[in-house]
DNA sequence: TGCAATTCGCTC
DNA sequence: AGCGAATTGCAC
């Protein structure tokens, strides 16, 4: 044995690694506490890195020659608690994903980087016994003298010095001449009372009943709470968010991408009178450091996010609500590819707190929960009074001339309410003007050199531009086939509809409403105060305009094109697009105004199309629930993907095809594919898949751990790149 | 033979 | 992943 015996650390590093990596602590770091959880900075490789610390005391197999000491410790206390490493562990075992990455996710960008915690967390200005008298500062220094008068009852943050007028040479003579100092804080606890509730609004029968299934709920039930557009969920909500902040808890809100806009906010902030704290993208890091501390420390009560919210550190939750539960921006689709209803439901859990999950059309694994007893259905099916649902009118497109892919019928109808003073609403899920410009002598095409799809003809900003990959492109005005200058565009998209109807209808305001109209921040704002105008109005949107948003003036909804979804090799497709249907319906008709919806389409006797137009969300779910367990497709069984991309053309596929008979040593394992991934070239990269399907979910997760234990013996190839997507909710 | 492009191998 | 080292491909 060698005379000297450092401790030795185990920790998680943000590399696409699975394994830990092994450190040395040096001498002078072996009498300081060290934990799970701790952030330190480590060598690797020729740079340094934020590492966590997983295990310590460990001992190691590293020869001498490769171990390496740690640099520094970051922080003196873990940026972890236990529970988060629970859940994080749990997660990274559960999505077959490096440990270090998952850790990162659950991190302010901030402390991803070489910054102490300490160092970040808000301060306030203390006086130190060095403060002079009162009587000792000059006459003049009338600043210095009320910051004196402020320090010597209490301490004040920067927000409150600046409040009361003292600015920076004030405060920066005090801390020089040492008679105070910058000290961390720990905010007093904060009592929620009633007088910062405002009272809620009368329920009906269900909504009352809803309400009272999850207040007296103890320990952790997940509510299905089913709701038709309009009916009242979000006073629901409220109503069970105050419950928990009188019993001081928090509460996690948890909205889609588009939902989180002013509008939502503003109605938390009238109903409680406390800081809603936010978590999403569009803040800067600063920001999202403010909130991840507040949650910590208990500061914030209600924390209104989008998915990536689930991995806060909450003191004291109460509640977890998922507001459109299915919507896909739930599931993380690269990277960590996790679900936060998933991550939620196992949180909650550990917790013992209720989840509810609301939505108009519930996403078919939680309704087969919700049908075999797993969750507790609460039905909300009274629309607010008032407001009826609209009709449904499908407009075949095999009987009727178009332009710019409106049949006749429909231009006719548009202009019928615009004049009547209505509102009209077109939704397109494809932006831009054309999806493809097409060669009219040789049918050349604007392909995407890099991806397996088309560039898309942007005619505001005169670019061609691939959706997949983002590559950008002038224009071009020959065909690079043939030289024909015949070039026509093929297809409609958002910014064309937009042109045609402001040709059909020029003295009609219109506002287009896609991520090329709204990237800049606050816009999306602007756009939907403008749209909640009265008068006639067009609105021209993708997706975006069919999420939440309560526009009270619309009485006709057009869905130019539903086909798209109708022969995709996706078994989710179907239920995608009733559900986008169904929300988009839910715009029409929210006010006074009985409202249509139009749908075109060239197969209308489609029977998801029969579906939309002659039953209920419920009736296609129990079909195609049905239809599901013949087919033994999940929620009946449950799959992982396995993904290989590489910039060999067939690579990936050879590579998959040889795992197959290493697969069939499990009887009760079946396989689907290998195949090519939905876009089969993107950014220049060949992508395919391995879908493997089973009953049982251990069973299948013992696999995929054999699998990845013995991937390196079984099959090495180093042009691959390979991931996994546990419960995938597309197969790109 | 030279050099750019691709692939390999390694990270405690 | 990201980086340096090794190997390959191909023009001259």
């Amino acid at each position: 044995m060698f005379e000297l015996e450092y401790k030795i650390i185990r920790v998680a590093l943000n590399v696409p690694l699975r394994r830990l990596f092994d450190y040395a602590l040096t001498e002078k770091q072996n009498g300081l506490t060290i934990c799970a959880g701790q952030r330190v900075l480590v060598p690797f490789g020729n740079k340094s890195l934020v590492a966590i610390v997983v295990e310590y005391d460990v001992t190691t197999d590293i020869p001498d020659s490769k171990l390496k000491s740690i640099i520094e410790m970051i922080d003196s206390q873990p940026v972890f608690n236990e529970e988060q490493i629970g859940f994080l562990n749990w997660a990274a075992k559960y999505y077959q994903h490096p440990l270090g990455d998952v850790y990162y996710s659950a991190l302010p960008k901030l402390l991803r980087e070489n910054r102490q915690l300490e160092a970040l967390l808000p301060e306030s200005l203390v006086a130190t016994p060095m403060m002079p008298k009162r009587s000792e500062f000059s006459a003049n220094a009338k600043k210095q003298i009320q910051l004196y008068d402020l320090l010597k009852h209490k301490t004040l943050s920067r927000i409150q010095l600046a409040d009361h007028g003292i600015t920076a040479p004030t405060i920066k003579k005090f801390v020089d001449q040492k008679w105070a100092e910058w000290q961390n804080i720990k905010p007093a606890p904060t009592t929620i009372d009633k007088s910062q509730l405002q009272p809620g609004l009368a329920l009906n029968a269900e909504q009352a009943l809803a309400v009272a299934a999850i207040n007296q709920c103890f320990g952790h039930t997940t509510f299905l709470l089913d709701g038709v557009t309009g009916s009242g969920k979000t006073e629901v909500y409220l109503q069970v968010i105050e419950q928990r902040l009188l019993k001081q808890q928090q509460i996690l809100v948890l909205v889609p991408e588009i939902g989180l806009t002013p509008q939502t906010i503003k109605r938390f902030e009238q109903r409680f009178k406390l800081c809603i704290a936010l978590w999403h993208s569009g803040m800067t890091d600063k920001q999202r450091f403010d909130t991840w501390q507040k949650t910590q420390s208990g500061e914030a009560k209600i924390i209104i996010s989008t998915r990536s919210g689930v991995f806060l550190p909450f003191a004291d939750l109460g509640l977890i609500i998922i507001d459109e539960e299915h919507d896909p921006s739930f599931k993380q689709q690269d990277g960590f590819k996790y679900h936060s209803r998933s991550i939620a439901l196992y949180r909650a859990n550990k917790f013992q707190i209720p989840v509810v999950l609301g939505s108009a059309t519930p996403c078919l694994e939680t309704l087969n929960n919700a049908m075999t007893q797993k969750f507790h259905h609460l039905k909300l099916n009274q629309r607010a009074a008032g407001s009826q649902m609209p009709t449904m009118k499908l407009l075949d497109l095999n009987l009727c001339p178009q332009d710019s892919g409106l049949g006749t019928p429909l231009i006719e109808r548009i202009g019928e309410q615009l004049a009547q003073g209505h509102q009209v609403m077109l939704f397109i899920n494809r932006r831009g003007y054309a999806p493809v410009l097409m060669c009219e002598e040789c049918h050349w095409l604007t392909e995407c050199h890099r991806c397996s799809s088309y560039m898309t003809y942007h005619r505001n900003i005169n670019q061609l531009i691939c959706h997949h990959c983002g590559h950008q492109h002038p224009t071009v005005h020959q065909c690079m086939s043939c030289g024909s200058t015949r070039l026509t565009a093929v297809g409609v998209g958002t910014e064309q509809l937009e042109y045609k109807l402001r040709e059909l209808f020029p003295d009609i305001p219109l506002t287009r409403l896609d991520r090329d109209s709204t990237s800049k921040k606050g816009q999306f704002q602007e756009v939907l105060e403008k749209i909640n105008q009265k008068g006639p109005q067009i609105i021209v949107g993708t997706q975006m305009i069919a999420k939440g948003h309560h526009f009270p003036n619309v009485s006709l909804v057009g869905v130019v094109d539903v086909d798209g979804a109708l022969f995709s090799s996706d078994f989710r497709a179907p239920e995608k697009l009733v559900q986008l249907i169904v929300q988009v319906s839910g715009r029409a008709g929210r006010g006074s105004i009985k409202g249509e919806v139009w749908l075109q389409t060239r197969f209308p006797e489609h029977p998801v199309i029969q579906d939309v137009v002659n039953n209920t969300y419920n009736d296609f779910a129990v079909f195609t629930l049905n239809e599901r367990k013949m087919l033994h497709l999940p929620p009946f069984s449950h799959h992982i993907l396995l993904k290989a991309e590489s910039t060999h053309e067939t690579a990936g596929l050879e590579w998959l095809n040889g795992l197959l008979p290493h697969l069939r040593q499990f009887p009760n394992l079946q396989t689907l594919g290998p195949s090519p991934a939905a876009m089969m070239k993107k950014a220049g990269k060949f992508r395919f898949l391995l879908t493997l399907q089973c009953q049982s979910r251990p069973y299948l997760h013992k696999v995929v751990d054999w699998l990845i234990e013995n991937l390196d013996t079984i099959q090495k190839d180093n042009r691959i790149r390979w991931s996994i997507d546990v419960d995938p909710i597309d197969h790109n």
